[in-house]
RNA sequence: GGGCCCGUAGCCUAGCCAGGAUAGGGCGCCGGCCUUCGGAGCCGGAGGACCCGGGUUCAAAUCCCGGCGGGCCCGCCA
C-alpha cells in the first residue's frame, strides 16, 4: 500500500512544521532518512497505520502530549481525509494512528483487478526488455534432486514473474557435456554398452545413466582411496618406526605416555600386517588427540596429520562402500560388468582424460557420442520439468562451436588487456588483483576478499568451464540479443559469478557486466541423507512428487467421496505439483532449506491455496452458474455491472483484511522481483487464501439476505479468485475446478 | 589462514536492508464446531532467553563491535 503510505507523508512535514514548530528541512529530512514513517499498526483497533512521533515528542512533557497530538490530528484528517482514504485519525500513546476506509478502497480494487490495470501497470517495469534467465542447468549425469528442483522452480516462477511484468523472458538450459562428469558417465556407458547391456523398460535413462555415472565413479574413487589408503598407512608405519627409535634411545618417553609409547612402537612393529595397524592406528588417533589438548610437540603433531588424512580417507571409503553395496544390490548386471573394467583407478583417468581432451578438441566421434549421452538424459529431465509446468526456450550446449570457439576469441582478447599472461608451463592466468587495483568496480566486487587470480587456458590449450562460461554469457547478450541476463545458480558458485562479471569489465562490456545478475540460493539439504551425485545418493523430484502424490491420495480416500478413482488421481495429480513446486519457492533463496522426505505430506501450502481457489469458484458457480475458467470475462462484466450498483457500508474486519491484502498486490509482485525472492509471492498468496477461508466461514455470501452486504462479499471473492488466479499463474499452480 | 551467508516455540518460516506499540504464519499437540455457499475448513488453547555478550538509541529480533554454532567459497575441477 505505497501509495496510501505516501499519500499520507506527503501532507505530514507541513502540519508538523505547523503545529510543532519544527524547520521543515528537518522534517523532510526525517522522511528520506525513514525515521519518520508511516507502518501498519500491530492492532487494528488501533488504526490501520501508524506513524510514530517519539524522537519529536521527546523534549515535551508528558502531559502536554495529548493536547498536541488531538491538533495533529484534527488537522491531519483535514488533509488526508479525501485524498488517502482515511476515515479518521488517533494520537495513541506517541503514535498517530490512521483509520481506512475500506469501502473506498474496494472501488479502486476493481479497476486494478477487474478492469486489469494492475497487469497494465507491472507490464510497464519491463517495457517489452529482453531478458535470458538461466536456470536449472544442472550436470546431464544423474536425474534432477531436490537441489536442482529448487533451482528449476525458483528460475521458472522468477522467469513467470518477469513475464507478468513485461519483460520479453527467454528461458535457457546451459548444457555442461564437456566436464569430467560427463567424460565419466560416456566411460561408463561405453563399458556397459560393450557387454551389451541395456536400460530395462520403465526406467528413465536419467536414472539409467544416474547409476551407471555413480557406479563408475564409485569403483574409481573405492582404487583410488585405497590407493592412498595403503600409501598414508606406510607413511604412518615410517613415522611410528622413527619415532618409536627415538623413544627408545632416549629412554625416556619424554611427554609421550607409556601407553602411547607402546601403540606407537606396535605400530612399527607389526608393519606388515596392514589390518591390525588400521584398528591401533585409531585407538592411537583417540589417545593423541586427547594428549595434545594437555601438551604438543611436534613429533604429536606430525603424527596426528597423519592420522587425521588417514582418517577422512577411511570415513571416505566407508561411504563409497555403502552406496557400493546398494546400487550393486539394485543393478547387478550393471556393477558386474564395470566392476571387471574399473579395476583401477589410473587406468580409468587415463581413459576419462582422453576422452574429454577429444570432446574439447571437437573430435566428431567422441562428440557425437557424449552428445547422445546427454541427449539421453536430457530427455528425462524434460520429462521430469514438465510433469511440474517447466519448458525452456532452448538448450545451450558447452560443446557448440559457438561456445567453444568464442572461448578461445575471449582468450586471446584477455591476453591484449593489461591483466591476463601466460604463465610458467603455458597456462594463461587472468589476475583480478590488478584489475581491482585498476578499477573500483572490480575491487567492489569482491570488496572485502581479494579479488584472486585465476586460469582460463590450461597448458595444453584448453579452455576451463569459467572460460566457457564467459563465452556463454557474451553469447547471451550479443548473439542472442539479451538486455539483462539472469543466471539462477547455487551461491556455491558465487565467486566465479563475479568472476565472470569482472572479466566482462575487464574486456570492455561495462553495461554487459551491469546486467549480468546472479540470482544466488542455497543448498537444500536432507533430513537424516547426505545426497551426492557422485556416490548415487539423491532424492529425485520424480520421487518427491510421488511421494507429494501418495500421501494427497490417501488423504482424498479416507474422505470416502463419490468421485472416481481417476477424477482422484488426476487431482492429486494437480496438487502435488502445487504442493512440490510450493516447497520449493517457501524458503528465502538465501537461506538453506532443510527438507525432511518423511513429512513431505505434511507440507500443505500448495493444497492451501488451491483450496481457496476452488472454494471461491464454487461460489461463483452456485450463484451465477458461471465457470470462471472457462468463462473469465463474463464472470468479470458481471462483477462490474454488480460494482455499479454497490452501497457504502461497513466492512468487517475479516473483510477489511483482505481488501487491504489485496491493495498490495502489486506492491508484492515488484518487491518480489526486486529483491529476487520468489518466496514473498507464496507468502502472500498462502496468507490471502487463509484470510479468505476465514472471511466465507464466518459470513455467508450468496445465502446474505441484505443485498449491499452481499454484493460487497461477492465483490470480494471474485477479487480474491482473480489475485489467487495471477498468483498461480506466476508460481506455476494448475488450476483446479473442484477437489 | 582469508571471505560470504544463515541462527526466531518440538519442527518449518515471515519480519532485519529503511529500529517503534502485544514478534506474524504454517506443521505438530490439546479442546471445541458438521440440517445453510464443498470440513483439505473454522474457533479456542498451550508452547518464545528472537544463539550469547557488550555498545548506540527515548526505543533493538532489526544498527555497530566481539564471541559461539551451522552452511558455503578460496583448483591448469565443474
Amino acid at each position: 500500500m505505497s501509495e496510501l503510505v505516501n499519500c499520507i507523508l506527503d501532507a505530514l512535514p507541513e502540519i508538523l512544521v505547523k503545529i510543532m514548530k519544527i524547520d521543515k528541512e528537518l522534517v523532510k529530512s526525517l522522511i528520506e532518512s525513514g525515521k519518520l514513517r508511516v507502518a501498519p499498526t500491530p492492532d487494528p483497533r488501533l488504526g490501520d497505520y501508524g506513524v510514530s512521533l517519539h524522537f519529536l515528542l521527546k523534549g515535551i512533557e508528558r502531559d502536554k502530549w495529548v493536547e498536541l497530538g488531538n491538533e495533529l490530528s484534527r488537522e491531519l484528517y483535514a488533509a488526508t481525509r479525501d485524498k488517502c482514504w482515511v476515515e479518521r485519525v488517533d494520537f495513541v500513546n506517541g503514535y498517530l494512528n490512521f483509520t481506512l476506509n475500506y469501502f473506498n478502497m474496494l472501488g479502486k480494487l476493481v479497476d486494478l483487478l477487474v478492469k486489469g490495470e494492475v497487469s497494465k501497470e507491472l507490464m510497464n517495469v519491463g517495457r517489452g526488455i529482453k531478458v535470458i534467465v538461466e536456470h536449472t542447468s544442472a550436470n546431464p549425469v544423474h536425474p534432477l534432486h531436490i537441489g536442482s528442483g529448487r533451482n528449476s522452480v525458483i528460475g521458472d516462477t522468477y522467469a513467470r514473474l518477469l513475464r507478468k511484468l513485461g519483460f520479453s523472458v527467454e528461458t535457457r538450459f546451459y548444457v555442461n557435456d564437456l566436464g569430467r562428469q560427463v567424460a565419466i558417465l560416456a566411460y561408463g556407458v561405453k563399458i556397459v554398452e560393450s557387454k551389451s547391456i541395456s536400460r530395462p523398460e520403465g526406467i528413465k535413462p536419467d536414472h539409467w545413466y544416474g547409476v551407471i555415472y555413480a557406479l563408475t565413479n564409485i569403483l574409481i574413487e573405492l582404487s583410488r582411496l585405497r590407493e592412498e589408503i595403503k600409501g598414508k598407512l606406510s607413511e604412518l608405519v615410517d613415522l611410528c618406526e622413527k619415532t618409536c627409535n627415538n623413544i627408545l634411545s632416549e629412554e625416556a618417553t619424554g611427554n609421550i605416555p607409556r601407553d602411547i609409547a607402546f601403540t606407537i612402537c606396535g605400530i612399527s612393529l607389526k608393519r606388515n600386517l596392514k589390518l591390525e595397524t588400521l584398528k591401533q592406528a585409531k585407538s592411537l588417533y583417540i589417545k593423541l588427540k586427547q594428549l595434545k589438548k594437555m601438551s604438543s610437540n611436534s613429533e604429536v603433531s606430525t603424527l596426528l596429520s597423519v592420522l587425521e588424512d588417514l582418517r577422512t580417507r577411511v570415513k571416505e571409503y566407508y561411504e563409497y562402500v555403502k552406496a557400493e553395496r546398494a546400487l550393486s544390490a539394485n543393478f547387478p548386471e550393471v556393477y558386474n560388468a564395470l566392476r571387471t573394467e574399473v579395476r583401477n583407478h589410473l587406468e580409468a583417468e587415463k581413459e576419462i582424460s582422453k576422452l574429454m581432451s577429444q570432446a574439447e578438441k571437437e573430435d566428431p566421434e567422441t562428440l557425437q557420442f557424449f552428445r547422445r549421452i546427454c541427449e539421453d538424459v536430457l530427455n528425462g529431465f524434460k520429462q521430469t520439468l514438465e510433469s511440474i509446468g517447466i519448458n525452456f526456450n532452448a538448450f545451450d550446449f558447452e560443446s557448440s562451436s559457438e561456445v567453444l570457439s568464442e572461448a578461445h576469441n575471449v582468450v586471446s582478447d584477455l591476453l591484449k588487456t593489461n591483466y591476463a599472461k601466460v604463465i610458467e608451463g603455458g597456462a594463461v592466468e587472468v589476475d583480478l588483483n590488478a584489475a581491482s587495483r585498476d578499477h573500483d568496480y572490480i575491487r567492489n566486487l569482491f570488496h572485502p576478499d581479494q579479488a584472486g587470480r585465476f586460469v582460463v587456458r590450461r597448458r595444453d590449450g584448453t579452455t576451463l568451464y569459467i572460460t566457457r562460461d564467459i563465452a556463454y554469457t557474451l553469447y547471451k547478450f550479443r548473439k542472442l540479443g539479451a538486455e539483462k541476463v539472469y543466471n539462477v545458480i547455487a551461491v556455491e558458485q558465487s565467486r566465479e559469478q563475479r568472476q565472470l562479471k569482472a572479466v566482462l569489465y575487464i574486456l570492455g562490456y561495462l553495461k554487459e557486466a551491469e546486467n549480468l545478475h546472479h540470482f544466488s540460493y542455497e543448498m537444500v539439504h536432507l533430513k537424516g541423507m547426505r545426497m551426492s551425485g557422485r556416490r548415487g545418493v539423491y532424492y529425485t523430484i520424480d520421487e518427491m512428487l510421488i511421494d507429494n502424490k501418495l500421501s494427497i491420495l490417501k488423504k482424498l480416500m479416507e474422505k470416502e467421496k463419490t468421485q472416481n478413482i481417476e477424477e482422484l488421481i488426476q487431482v492429486a495429480d494437480k496438487i502435488a505439483i502445487a504442493n512440490t513446486r510450493a516447497v520449493l519457492i517457501s524458503v528465502d533463496p538465501g537461506k538453506v532449506l532443510v527438507f525432511d522426505p518423511e513429512k513431505a505430506g505434511e507440507i500443505e501450502y500448495g493444497v492451501i491455496v488451491e483450496y481457496a481457489f476452488v472454494r471461491a469458484q464454487g461460489i461463483i458457480r452456485n450463484l451465477w452458474g458461471l465457470e470462471f475458467l472457462d468463462n473469465s470475462t463474463e464472470v468479470c462484466n458481471k462483477i462490474l455491472e454488480l460494482a455499479k450498483s454497490i452501497r457504502e457500508t461497513e466492512l468487517s474486519v475479516e473483510e477489511k483484511k483482505i481488501v487491504e491484502s489485496l491493495a498490495m498486490f502489486n506492491s508484492v509482485l515488484s518487491k518480489s522481483y526486486i529483491e529476487m525472492k520468489p518466496n514473498k509471492i507464496l507468502e502472500y498468496a498462502v496468507n490471502l487464501a487463509l484470510d479468505f477461508n476465514r472471511f466465507y466461514e464466518k459470513y455467508p455470501i450468496i445465502s446474505e439476505r441484505d443485498e449491499s452486504k452481499r454484493n460487497i462479499r461477492v465483490l470480494i471473492t471474485v477479487l480474491t479468485m482473480l489475485a489467487l488466479s495471477e498468483l498461480m499463474d506466476i508460481m506455476g499452480f494448475p488450476k483446479l475446478r473442484r477437489m
